[in-house]
DNA sequence: TCATCAAATTCAAAAAAGTCAATATGAACC
DNA sequence: GGTTCATATTGACTTTTTTGAATTTGATGA
């Protein structure tokens, strides 16, 4: 595995917060629209942003841009990538 | 999944820190006492106290008391628990 | 070009997490 | 009893993360 601490603490990082943790559940019904997501969650527009970040910069969510709107949709293999390396890393040599 | 994600975000949290991430790490060779753990991350002794509550509480490391010392172990179930759930939030109904 | 709308970014404040010296606890041995 | 040693806890502090109003960016359509 060539991720550093750093890099790997950054990954399980994205889970660690529940309003992370309530996208990943409404995208786990198929891809939805930013504003969608800001409106069901009644979250301001820029914190929902934040969090998008998050989530794609890790790799778990990826978006695609469609004129002045945004679609994420999870990304199936930045969580296998993620549960991987968690197994590794709990598993004795 | 009977978690709240109050409490799936706080499993994820116990790897989102590199020095949690070193002594895990530092026990897929094995069960190791606190002593060793202290001396070999060169780290104070409450702060490792504090990052392996962290580990016991939810469920990822397990601490045996023998006497004056503690010795922690990876728990095998703690891992595939997360690895799982992980596993289950990133995939698409 | 200009107005409008969606999303990203900025930035300052608030909240949460991590650090570590000092102290408390609790077991072992005299 | 009292001392010693390993670990846990406390509390003050620093660092990191999250928040959200305000602003910017960038695309659409009049």
């Amino acid at each position: 595995m060539a991720k550093t601490y750093a890099e790997q603490a950054k990954l399980f990082k994205a889970f660690g917060d529940e309003k992370r943790l309530r996208i990943l559940e409404l995208l786990r019904n198929g891809e939805k629209c930013a504003c969608v997501l800001t409106d069901t969650l009644d979250m301001p527009q820029s914190t929902l942003s934040y969090h998008m970040k998050i989530l794609c910069e890790t790799g778990v969510v990826e978006g695609r841009e469609d004129g002045k709107w945004t679609y994420y949709s999870i990304s199936n293999s930045g969580g296998q990538t993620a549960a991987a390396l968690l197994l590794e890393l709990t598993t004795v040599k």
